[in-house]
DNA sequence: CCAACCTCTGAGGGATCTCTGAGCCGACGC
DNA sequence: GCGTCGGCTCAGAGATCCCTCAGAGGTTGG
């Protein structure tokens, strides 16, 4: 019988792996250190091994040593630009991923061009959920997916969510959800059972420069609840003074 | 009144313990000596190596040297902000936990990021169970739990409770609980068939800052014997003079 | 340029929680 | 027996938390 080792998130998910059963490994390059460390911080719950870079440079460097299987790559660097560092990574790691992170007005044509590579971009200011669902499309599509049980749906209980065509459904019936709606309800379900502090959904599901209050998640809650609950047995649970928690009906 | 400092391993009850056996090590950081030795004894009291540091310069050293599993920091320190010290902690050791200690009214400040990486934070004026059930619940996604049987759930007779879902059921039927009273519960599930003394609870389960008198205490005791003993065989037990017991049913 | 949609703010109101005060009861000592 | 003390519970005030509505401002797509 084979054995290898059991490698889970720190969140208790089994993590997604290469297929020899070791941690993902991601290469984060950002010259904001501070958002370098909120990502990092963010992959390596995912149970991944992360690496960061500042500059190109150390970018190639890192992925020399780290033979990452993703980079996560801020397209305006302070020595190179990200398309440079880009060609430069395919040279060391031909089967990379990348995840490019752009500024909002970032010129449309090039970003046509990473799209056609099978890579990926997200713009600023963008979630952590986003990126880390990015990154496991990426991945998923690369052939990294090891999980049987890690395709592209979610399940809990009759509430269906297919994150590649972005649709959910509730005891078989389609639910219509916003971006947001649908990003909160995607973070509730990668948790389920477990009770989500406001802060805890603000960091994640929320833009990082979002400074808005909590209540927010209260009204998208509610939103949420409408759509999804209307009517039917109850799924989202309020804990008063903790939370929120999704429960699949017993 | 503040509890004192305890040296004692906490008995009848297995530490958590770090994969090769050896206690958990753990840095405090904070400014203020009195709550910095405050929150050094309650963790000393589960068993843990602590030690403690007035501001971040003291605090990286500290890290080098102990070379902590988990830091209790306050964000608000006389040389640095927390973010910097939490980037430097990761420095020094990639996997180490963080719970930071925040004031209530910098809440929303800069907090975004920091439950994302998986760390944690607790506001001012918290209780010491809070901490101690926060700082293990990270240790133990943090893979630190060699625990024997401790999983996320405390089973005590029929009384299970769930401290990730916040569920609490006794002899399989949900029993809903306030937010004190479900510290309180966990306070006296963590300790069965130990007498504690109204003001060990008050120490333990109501903030430091909390004025009020030991009634408080009988209250809420009373208030969770009708919903956790309702009808049922009782599991609190009144010691005259002494506290408070809660045993299994025999 | 307009219409539809989305996101967020602010305010109101309702439900729940916490704690105080007071009365009651039983245990214990004299 | 009787008073005292410790503990239990009820009732209610004030605070807090949460939900919802209404609408402003921004974005998107036609």
């Amino acid at each position: 019988m084979l054995v290898s080792a059991m490698n889970t998130t720190r969140s208790g998910r089994p993590a997604l792996t290469r297929p020899d059963g070791t941690p993902v490994r991601v290469l984060v390059v950002d010259d904001d250190p501070d958002l370098a460390e909120v990502l990092s911080g963010a992959l390596r719950y995912e149970g991944w091994e992360v690496r960061t870079a500042g500059d190109g440079a150390a970018a190639l460097t890192g992925a020399r040593e780290l033979r990452p299987d993703a980079v996560v790559l801020d397209v305006m660097l302070p020595d190179t630009d990200g398309f440079a560092v880009l060609r430069s990574l395919h040279e060391v790691k031909p089967d990379v991923c990348v995840l490019f992170l752009t500024a909002r007005d970032t010129v449309e044509d090039r970003i046509a061009g990473i799209t056609a590579g099978g890579d990926d971009y997200v713009t600023k200011p963008f979630s952590l959920e986003e990126v880390v669902a990015r990154l496991r499309g990426l991945l998923r599509r690369a052939g990294m997916a090891r999980q049987a049980e890690e395709g592209p749906r979610i399940t809990v209980g009759d509430l269906v969510m297919d994150e590649e065509a972005r649709e959910v459904s509730r005891a078989g019936r389609i639910v219509e959800l916003s971006p947001t709606e649908f990003e909160l309800l995607r973070f509730l379900m990668r948790n389920p059972r477990r009770v989500l502090s406001k802060a805890q959904i603000l960091d994640r599901v929320w833009s990082y420069d979002f400074g808005g209050q909590a209540h927010v998640v209260e009204l998208y809650i509610s939103y949420l609840r409408k759509k999804v609950d209307a009517g039917r047995q109850p799924m989202i649970h309020t804990v008063r003074g903790a939370g929120y928690v999704l429960k699949p009906v017993l």
